[in-house]
This record gives structure tokens, C-alpha cells and sequence, in this order.
DNA sequence: AAGTGCTCTTGATATAGATCAACAGTATTT
DNA sequence: AAATACTGTTGATCTATATCAAGAGCACTT
């Protein structure tokens, strides 16, 4: 149940074992199947979310009512609205499963409590989001200098785990480009090499 | 010389007298010139640095030789390449003073020692990076989603000072699109109003 | 086994924004 | 004070990608 949280949080800190039990009462376990919602765009986030296995995807709708997806999170990656979860304010975003998953949930008062009686933890979110901080840069700098080709060979290459999992037109989506262009844009790439 | 520094940490932690002083010790401050770098492109990112007063950007130019910007500092903000700070790789970036600069500086090792030794700041430092985390990924949507008007639009609102103080094609830079078409669509909005 | 959704492909056409080029003000430097 | 470098504007043309529309292949459901 928690085998993948505890690899992923001892390669940037090291917990001892009675740190891991101490962590392990704030979690709260969950499934969901294909398709139900961990947030619905306008709720609060009420949740952090750890993924122990399966698939999810966060995604907004503009006003002209198109689709635009933030982040994926397959097993061992951390998937919420942040911003949501800390201020209280309603969420712009929506979480979805896109396969049957295991979460591990996390609550403000849990995790703020965590982090009192673990301070390592404080060390291991910071650690985390400085490093999707770094993620965001190169794909906000890629989506800024990169043509549409560009941008899904270097989601290939970074992320093939995506690539397999994931309906095409949602990679397009992910990568602001429309599903048509994706298309046309694979078989160029087939018929190429 | 550390007002504005301790202003802005007190906005998300609160330090005693005494840890304000014990942090005072590790940092380094430099003064640069309109025009000087912090840091240049394959450089190893040294520093990661504090604005106490004028204007700094972070920008990479991409192979067919255009620029990116990445981030704009003003007095308040920290600016430095975390990546290449963390895991001492060379920096894809530049980090130039728009205007002359005071800053303060941290070195690696002194970061470490000041984590150690005023844990509130791996808070500081957690919440920070989340709350720029929020921001990379709004502006991430925005280039996916929006209008070169509507992003410059945003601009507007959000960092009016941005605008007053930085030059109309680093504007156009950091927002993915040419002089010209920023040109052309500011003259668009004002006739239009 | 037929029906109803998804998902992807292909073609025709439209468009926002890029590129190239020239010029005019303003600052900075010498 | 002249010279040189920035910075912003405007026009003409080009291009990558979007949009609209139709159809084909699967895969669940009933």
C-alpha cells in the first residue's frame, strides 16, 4: 500500500522507520475507478494526492470550452491544485482517473500536522516542488520556442510512459497543440524515417 | 541593506530577532551594473539571489539564436537557475541586471548551513517554490490557451511595475511573441478605446 | 449482432502571428 | 556635437497550425 510513497520520499530524504510509521497515519487510502473525479473545477481541493498506481490527469476548460491538461500522474507523482489546497479558494482545475487508481490522500490539517511532527517532510515538499518548478520552465520554455513536432518528440523521449498510456488526442491537449495536428504530425514522422 | 529581504521572508514565516541576525551571516551582497551578468549560459549557477533594489531577467537563446525569458526579478523576488544551483550542471540560462542592482546572495554550502541552522527557512523556501509553482503553471495555460492579446493583457494586470520598467521587446519575449506583433497590437488596443 | 460512443485519420480552407525589410525617434558613447 | 547603438513602428508577404467536415475502425453496451 505504501511501498511506492516510501521509495519515492527516500530518494530525496532518508526516514527512519518509526518516521515512516508516524507519516503513515496521515494518509488516507482511495480508490477510484476510470473516469470518476478526485476534483471537479469551482470545489475546493480538499486533497493531495499520492498515486500508488494507476494513471490521472488534471485539466482545465477555457471559456471557449476547449480542454487544457496540466499535469499527468502515473505511479509515484504527486497530483492536486496546489493553490487550491492552500488557500481555500475554489479550484480552476479538474482531476480525473484515466485507469482504475490507488491514491494516498492527504488533508490540510494532515499535512500541516505532518510536517510539524516530521520536519524532514518540510525538506521533501520542498525538494519536490523546486523540481517541478524546474519541469514547468522547460515545458513553459519548449512551448514558447518549439514547433508542434519538436514538442511531442521531446515528450517521447522524456515520458514514453505517457506516450503508451494516454488517448492521443489528450497528448495533444497536453502539448496545446489540436489532435488533428498530432495526427498529421505522427504520420510525417512514420512516413519520414 | 536586508529590509526588503526580511519583509518579504516575515510574509510567510515568522523569524525571531535572533534568526534574522544568524541569516543575515550567510548571505553575500553584490552590486551589479545595468547590463552585467550573474550568471552566462554554461556557467555553473553559483547563486541563487535575492532583489534588494532594480531590475533583473532570466532568458536562454534557443539554437536558431532567439531569445527566451524565462522570468523577470524585481526588488522582492529571488532569480537563479535552481536546476543548475542544485545539481551543479551547466545553466541553460543568462541572468543579466536590467537596471543596477543590489543583491543578496547565497552560496550552495551557506544555503545548506542556513537550513540547518534556521529550519523556518526550508518552510520559507517550501512555500516559495510552491507559490512560484501556482504561478509557472498559470502562465503555462495562458501560452496554451490564450491570445497574444489576451497574454499581454494578463501581463498588464498582474505586473503593471513589469511594464513600466522593462523594455516593449523583452515584453514581447517573455511572452512568446515578436516586436511586431506587440507593437501592432498595442496600437490596436488604444485606438480601439 | 446491432447499436452507440470513442478515437484517430484525412482533406479543404482559414487565420493569427512570424518573417523580412525599411525607417524614425531616442539614448548613449566618444 | 556627431556618431553609434537601442527601441519601437509600419507595411508586405509567408507559414504553421487551427478549424470545419466527413468517414473509418474499434470497443463497450444491451
Amino acid at each position: 500500500m505504501f511501498e511506492v510513497l516510501f521509495k519515492a520520499i527516500n530518494e530525496k530524504v532518508t526516514l527512519t522507520q518509526e518516521e515512516e510509521e508516524l507519516c503513515k497515519a496521515f494518509f488516507i487510502p482511495k480508490k477510484l475507478r476510470k473516469k470518476q473525479y478526485l476534483l471537479q473545477q469551482d470545489d475546493v481541493c480538499k486533497y493531495t494526492a499520492f498515486v500508488e498506481k494507476g494513471a490521472m490527469r488534471a485539466y482545465t476548460t477555457d471559456d471557449k470550452g476547449s480542454e487544457h491538461i496540466v499535469q499527468f500522474a502515473l505511479e509515484g507523482w504527486w497530483i492536486s491544485d496546489i493553490y487550491s489546497f492552500l488557500t481555500g479558494e475554489p479550484s480552476i482545475y479538474n482531476i480525473e482517473a484515466l485507469e482504475d487508481v490507488e491514491l494516498l490522500l492527504l488533508t490540510r490539517p494532515k499535512d500541516e500536522e505532518m510536517l510539524q511532527k516530521v520536519p524532514k517532510m518540510e525538506r521533501y515538499f520542498r525538494i519536490l516542488s523546486q523540481k517541478s518548478l524546474v519541469a514547468m520552465q522547460r515545458r513553459l520554455i519548449g512551448s514558447l520556442s518549439q514547433s508542434a513536432e519538436e514538442k511531442y518528440t521531446r515528450l517521447v523521449t522524456t515520458y514514453p510512459d505517457i506516450i503508451q498510456r494516454v488517448p492521443q488526442h489528450m497528448i495533444a491537449s497536453y502539448l496545446g497543440i489540436t489532435p488533428e495536428t498530432l495526427s498529421r504530425i505522427r504520420k510525417q514522422m512514420s512516413t519520414r524515417k
